[in-house]
DNA sequence: TTCCGTGGTCTACATTTGTAGACGGGCGGC
DNA sequence: GCCGCCCGTCTACAAATGTAGACCACGGAA
């Protein structure tokens, strides 16, 4: 179980990509990037990264008289949350079309695809045993 | 664009998930799904039911004096929403480890796998040319 | 020293969501 | 033919969410 509970709302989830993207970023700047990415006002963003950091998944270290923002925890680990709230919800018998789906939408690089054939493969092979 | 904008709440994925479970159903029996599954009283889950048929989720199909609800769309329609809802957020680099998780925590049949494997042999084929 | 821009905090408020009771009508049983 | 149960509809209402203004303090520019 991940320390944080409460997931972040679809609106969270926006200002967090933001922070992902930009890395640890000062108000100004999650500002200026939430106006042109969703033209939302400087005080819904405050409001927003409030209640993310309230929620947890953002912390607010003091840099002078005001704050650098930076997520909790790396993009791939929420990620991995949203994740793991989708396949909680998919019935087991849809689950391979829709990792099909997945692959396919998700154009890998060569690499990637590679350690997810290995991957693949490890699951075969423990499958036969 | 799928034709259903409005995507469910997580209260009303419980109950499409229901639905997808049980099959097209009748009032009675979701609510006794539902108060099994989530201890849900009888009236939440008729709004529930209305809020989805609302949003063009679940379809209503008169019979005889009531109602047989089936979702619109099929599973793995529904789940693909959602997971185009996660790829949506998810950082292009974050990706390829996202899709490692969810396949080595979905544990596939053998089948399932095999052909997820001959997708990614394909896509990896296409990376060549 | 004064003023302004920024950033942070408070407050606000409409909407959506979660959860549920009340009510009226029909059908199946007695 | 009457009764109760089940169904669908209406209404309710607290909490969460989306969106944003008002206000205050401080640090830097002038």
């Amino acid at each position: 179980m991940p320390p944080e509970k409460n997931t972040p709302t679809p609106a969270e989830w926006k200002v967090l990509k933001l922070l992902f993207d930009l890395g640890p970023s000062a108000a100004r700047d999650l500002i200026a990037a939430a106006e042109r990415a969703h033209g939302w006002s400087a005080s819904t963003v405050k409001t927003l990264l409030r209640r993310l950091t309230d929620k947890g998944h953002v912390e607010a270290q003091a840099v002078g008289s005001s704050y650098l923002y930076r997520a909790t925890r790396p993009a791939h680990r929420a990620f991995r949350d949203e994740a793991d709230r989708l396949l909680a919800n998919s019935a087991p018998g849809a689950l391979g079309s829709l990792l099909q789906y997945l692959v396919k939408k998700s154009r890998l690089s060569k690499d990637e695809l590679d350690e997810l054939r290995a991957l693949i493969d490890a699951q075969r092979e423990e499958r036969e045993r």
